[in-house]
Parts: C-alpha cells; sequence; structure tokens
DNA sequence: GCGTCTTGACTGACTGTTCAGTCTATGGCT
DNA sequence: AGCCATAGACTGAACAGTCAGTCAAGACGC
C-alpha cells in the first residue's frame, strides 16, 4: 500500500510548514491568541485545511511547542559538534541563551518556552513532553562536562549534579534577559554564568569581550 | 468632604475579593482561560459588576497577576522579619520557592509565575511591572546577605552580585520543581540552592532533613 | 475511478461589553 | 424627625464579534 507517493511527501511539507508557522505565530502573539486561521494565512492555505492535518487547534499548538524546542536543541546539538574545546562549548551554550543577538537563528524561542511552561503546568501530556526536552538540554551540558573531563581539560568533577545547577541557572538567567531586566543585562548574565562554570568545574576564566557593542 | 462612607469601604472590599479570585482562578485554569463570569460567580456577583470595577477584562487580570506576586513577597519579608540568622533566612526562602509543601501559604503562585513571564514577554506595562517585582526579590536577598556581613556572621561578599546569581537560579530550580521535572525533585532543589548559596557566601552547610516525608 | 488534498460557505457556541434601569443609603433641607 | 434628591452599587438582558470546527463538493494525481 504504501510507496512514499509524491502526494505523502507534499503533505509532510505541509505539516512541518504549518508547525513551523505556528510556532513563529505562538512566539509572536502568544499561545492563546494564535488562530487557526493565522496559521493557515501564513501557509497560504485555508483554515479548514489546518483542520484536516491536525484535527483540533490544540493538538496544533502543542505540536508546534515540541518542534520548535525539539528544533532549538538540534541546533545546539550542531553548534557544539563543531567546537572543540570546553569552555568555548560552555561559551557557545551561555550566549545561546542568554545573548538576544542569537534569537535570529531560532527567532522567539523565549516566548514559546514561557508558553510551553505555562502549558506543561496544567497539561500532564505537554508536562511530560517538557520534562524529557530538558533532559535532553541536560544531557548535553552533562557530556560536554564529561568529555572535558574525559580530555584530561577539567578535573573530575559530577557533570549530572553540575547540569542540574547550571541549566536551572541559564534558564532563570535568560528570562531576565529574555524580560529585559536592565539589572540583568545580557552580558552581566553571560558572566554571571561562566563565573559559575569556572568555579564548578575549576578552569580559569577571565571575561573577554563577548560583543563588539 | 470625604468621611470614609460604608459605600467606599464596600468598593475596596469588592475589589480585593474580585482580584484575589481572579488570581486563583489564574492559577488553576490559566490567564487566557479565565473568564469575567468566572470571577463574577466567586464572588457572588453579576459579571456586569466586575466590569464596573475594573472596565475590561485585561486590566483586572494583569492587575490581579501583580496583586498576587505582591503578596507573595509580602508573606516572604514578614518570614524574614521572624528569622534572625543568614543560613535559617536562606533555608527560608529555598524552602519557600522550592519545596511544594510551601505552596498552601500563597495557592497556585506558580502557575501564577509563568502567566506573569508569558504576559510580560508581550506587554509593556507588564514587563516593567514584572521588573519591579523582581528588583523587590533581589533586594531581599541582598539584605539577607549584608545583615549577616554586618552581623560578622559571613565574611565580605558582593551582596548584589550574589543576588542576581541566587535569584536566578531559584527561578530556575522552582521551574524544574513546579513542573514535576522527576530529575529535580524539590529535595535535590533545595540542596543545590543551599551549597550554591554556602560556596559563594562562605558558611559551612550541610543538609538537615527538611521534611520528615 | 479512486483516494487524498483542498476549499468556500456556514454555523453554533462562547463571552466581553453595553445599557437602561432598580435598589439602597446617605446627607441635606425644612 | 421626616422627606426628598443624589450617587453609587448592582443586575438582567441583549448585542456583537470572534472562531473552532463541519460539510458537501471540487481538483488533482495515479
Amino acid at each position: 500500500m504504501a510507496q512514499k507517493a509524491t502526494a505523502e511527501v507534499v503533505a509532510d511539507v505541509r505539516r512541518d510548514q504549518m508547525l513551523a508557522a505556528a510556532a513563529t505565530l505562538i512566539a509572536e502573539r502568544g499561545f492563546s491568541d494564535t488562530r487557526i486561521a493565522d496559521v493557515a494565512a501564513r501557509v497560504g492555505a485555508s483554515p479548514a485545511l489546518v483542520v484536516y492535518y491536525f484535527g483540533t487547534k490544540d493538538k496544533l499548538l502543542t505540536e508546534a511547542l515540541r518542534y520548535s524546542e525539539q528544533a532549538f536543541y538540534t541546533t545546539a546539538e550542531e553548534m557544539l559538534a563543531s567546537t572543540p574545546d570546553v569552555v568555548k562549548r560552555l561559551e557557545t551554550l551561555v550566549a545561546w541563551t542568554c545573548l538576544p543577538e542569537h534569537e535570529q537563528e531560532t527567532p522567539g524561542t523565549w516566548g514559546l518556552w514561557f508558553d510551553l511552561w505555562a502549558q506543561a503546568f496544567r497539561h500532564p501530556e505537554v508536562k511530560k513532553d517538557r520534562v524529557e526536552l530538558d533532559q535532553q538540554w541536560r544531557a548535553m551540558i552533562a557530556r560536554v562536562v564529561r568529555d572535558a573531563v574525559d580530555a584530561d581539560e577539567i578535573e573530575t568533577v559530577d557533570a549530572e549534579e553540575f547540569s542540574v545547577a547550571f541549566a536551572a541557572l541559564l534558564d532563570g538567567l535568560s528570562i531576565q534577559t529574555a524580560l529585559e531586566d536592565p539589572v540583568v543585562e545580557p552580558n552581566r548574565a553571560y558572566q554571571v554564568a561562566m563565573r559559575f562554570a569556572s568555579s564548578s568545574l575549576g578552569f580559569p576564566w577571565t571575561n573577554r569581550g563577548t560583543n563588539g557593542g
């Protein structure tokens, strides 16, 4: 019955377009202010078609949330793959989450996070997904640390323990930068995070300007 | 002309009731799933009356957000006032934010936070308010540290710098506990936070069971 | 011709907001 | 004291707009 016909390909492309559009819309307007009609308009289709593919508004938006966050982590993994040194890797991760300049690559991610949290808080399904997503994130951090230990770049430390604290710290700091708290400027957040990393993992670190501004 | 007539008192009480009801509802169902009619029902009034007091749904909900968060900080201040020792004070703060047992006192605060962030991200007015709220929170932390330094309980440290990092860490940790991440259990979050505090401020700390569970 | 896409037109429900008017009590006036 | 005018609290009913989801029918590829 199933040879991958062009039709199926078209369908997959459509789904992806819709998910991407939905994610962008959510980031812009917020979860509950994103309408089926908006998504349809963005992909140049009728609202009915969106319903045809996703059945219900909620399924569409929830899937879009997952889709976007997953994309975020995937991109992060790629960036890591092309960076060998621990310190540079951590700098990359921190810059990626705290410095708004890096927003372009996965636009509006922060807005999505807030909505993801709010949804997860009340909907068990979303909650479960979010836990997995966050586990990926911590695993990534822990892997960076373990690689560094294996390569004798830093002393032996509990990578898992560090990942929990560091991930939490990054979340907290990026909330402030995303919400443009004047006291926690992006650069300051960057330094706070790196200082924590350097003292926890025991490598020397001094701020060498992170951006030319 | 103005002796506080009973009418004015009634009005103030009503407003407060509505704000409290709205806050609870937001915590339960979420910001955008909270209807004027729900709030009205909770206080035993007609929807029209809610509009009479707040003009618009958005004003009501936004004010309710502020109202609730402010109440949270006020309660925290009170708890601090009756706790003299630095370490105990920090333990109180951490328990207050990370341990779900303490939820009862200001129910549903976490749900509210997520919605507050989501709103702040997109609405400048809310954003400004949130910054002020968070400033209060950091100031409270910094004050605890400064008091401790003045009382020679700990060595001299940069209280402001500590408050930024510690507040961020607490935010991040409490997201995990609020979202019931199995990897970051409440007790673990508690320990991570206290360990960070003890090493940053230079006081000894070992976990003496935080709850009898 | 058959199944998968795709749509326009429609609807049914929900809900914020308005409005005209009721009820209550307070305060001044005689 | 008694009476009336005024203001503020309050409501029921209706309005108007919005939107998710339905449906029957057309288009397109195989």
